[in-house]
DNA sequence: TTGAAAGCGCTAACAA
DNA sequence: TTGTTAGCGCTTTCAA
């Protein structure tokens, strides 16, 4: 049999009203409180969030929509957002979404049936069509509506460091690789930003940009690479196509950071107490997690907040590079 | 204003009985289905899944606790686990442990404030306390009980696998490095059984077990292999632990697998399309993932279950050994 | 300060 | 086949 607060209050001698206060820390009596509190205790009562839920239409639960988890890089950010949430009470709702934009429609839905209180959410595919403007949601790295809060990191300058870097370690020949999702997102400023930079200082710079879902990705780097050999300087979309390059690159002989220097973005490391694995631009993922359960916690109870939060990024050697 | 089933029975011009019995799926005359699934859709009704949890003690969530999710094999884990339950319809909580059994203990609680129907746990502190018998709990790799199912690799197939691979490819000088959990899980049994076969095919093995939580780890090792640098043939507790015998061993100028060979255990990938990071013993960790879904989804349901289930784990190079 | 009571939105038993 | 209704366990208003 299920203890219910109307247990606790006949055994404690009061009403339930009385329990309820009791169990939501609102000010009783001492003499009350004490009996109410061995009543629970002896009990072993635990209030029913389904009931509490019903009443106050909150969850306490909020849902974080990742391509995959099964990724070093959604895997760190989950694990922030998440030790953040916990401090706050609040349980996480894990969604792989991996490019069924129905699966995270679904959750997004889940809002709307009080499953969820908010959402944080980084995802490449079209589901503007689900998201309303009073939908506490959080978005990464990508512009929805101006009602739509996100959280991003200096993709732009992160491109510059990443020219700047190759060509201070003596680079003379540049070239970007990455892949372009057909839903614009910031990470496109990376490129821009690392063209530019080798434009205005008379670096020649070759660039493969491939349009996302990716087919033959060895194929084309494979091609990209041998009939642009004199490349000695990359930078690339992520760490994940640094390690695809410097796999090809292997394959003609060449290592790095001998022959030449790549340098990737995100900042990838296995786990906690590993090592980056590559050189790469490092985003601050501790800082946006935490942002991100800030930002839509002040959401959720319409708090005023920022629509807009943009993160440094710095370089960090991982040994693709001479320094 | 929030839409209810009321407010579709008004439009519908039925009762809310029969809004339920279409949202539930039951059968109800066509013209009646069609009515009420109008009704439905233009009013863009939700149902409110507290509601319907409150009166079914049902959530359809489940919590997974696991150490922490930044960490290849437990995110690869989570990945599946999520797959599976997506299927069914369940959504998931997700826990990162990390050493706080009061935080596991907040997830078994939930079981009783209905907030999960289950739990499914890759935990290495001591909960016995908290797990009751009818709590629905799948446990990896460690038996609780006999009440508590659990899933597990073949841990014990592994430890041999693993000396026979490194005396088949020629090592003579054998060691095995690991550490200990203060609550018994049965890794142990991968260094039993790789200490059996070594001893029984006379070669001479080495052991390095450290209690953890382990300090020092470099130092610990640094001084074990250099006073045992004899040693060509390593297998370790798990391909963290192989990771870092490689950077030590890089320090004393030794690379695998020319120097010596090592074997890891678990099959860590950083991600779905990337490859092995050393030789390894690889936990079929999709299978163990769905499982444990299967079987906690039995638990929930009352039917009868298999209360231990072990895997065959398999030899993958990953480059630290000849082959 | 506290008890009684009215729902929150839903399901399911019962009656029609 | 369908409508009516009694709760599920809780919060919160209203009176006392």
């Amino acid at each position: 049999m299920k203890i219910t607060m109307k247990d606790v209050a006949k055994k404690a001698g009061v009403g339930v009203g009385t329990v309820s206060r009791v169990v939501n820390g609102v000010k009783v009596k001492a003499s009350t409180y004490e009996k109410v509190h061995a009543a629970i205790e002896s009990l072993n009562y635990e209030p029913d969030e389904y009931a509490r839920g019903l009443k106050t239409n909150r969850s306490n639960t909020i849902a974080l929509i990742i391509p995959t988890i099964w990724h070093p890089f959604f895997s760190k950010f989950a694990y922030y957002v998440e030790e953040a949430l916990s401090e706050k009470k609040y349980k996480l709702y894990l969604c792989n979404a991996d490019g069924r934009p129905e699966k995270e429609a679904e959750y997004i839905q889940m809002n709307k049936q009080n499953k969820v209180d908010g959402i944080i959410a980084i995802t490449y595919s079209d589901i503007d069509q689900f998201i309303s403007s009073n939908l506490p949601l959080v978005s990464i790295d990508r512009h929805f509506s101006d009602e739509v809060a996100y959280v991003v990191a200096d993709n732009y300058r992160g491109g510059q460091i990443a020219a700047n870097k190759l060509i201070e370690f003596g680079c003379h020949n540049l070239a970007y690789i990455g892949g372009t999702s057909p839903y614009p997102n910031e990470t496109n400023d990376r490129k821009a930003a690392f063209y530019e930079v080798c434009k205005k200082n008379h670096f020649p710079v070759k660039i493969l940009d491939m349009p996302e879902p990716i087919s033959d990705l060895h194929e084309q780097l494979n091609h990209f690479l041998s009939i642009n050999s004199e490349i000695d300087g990359i930078f690339t979309i992520n760490d994940f196509m640094a390690l695809n390059v410097i796999k090809v690159m292997k394959q003609f002989g060449k290592t790095a950071p001998k022959d030449y220097q790549i340098i990737g973005f995100d900042g990838v490391k296995m786990a906690c107490e590993t090592d980056y694995v590559v050189s790469t631009i490092v985003q601050p993922l501790k800082e946006m997690a935490e942002a991100s359960v800030e930002i839509l916690l002040k959401k959720i109870f319409n708090e005023p907040t920022e629509q807009r939060v943009v993160f440094p990024v710095h370089f960090h050697s991982g040994g693709t590079t001479i320094l």
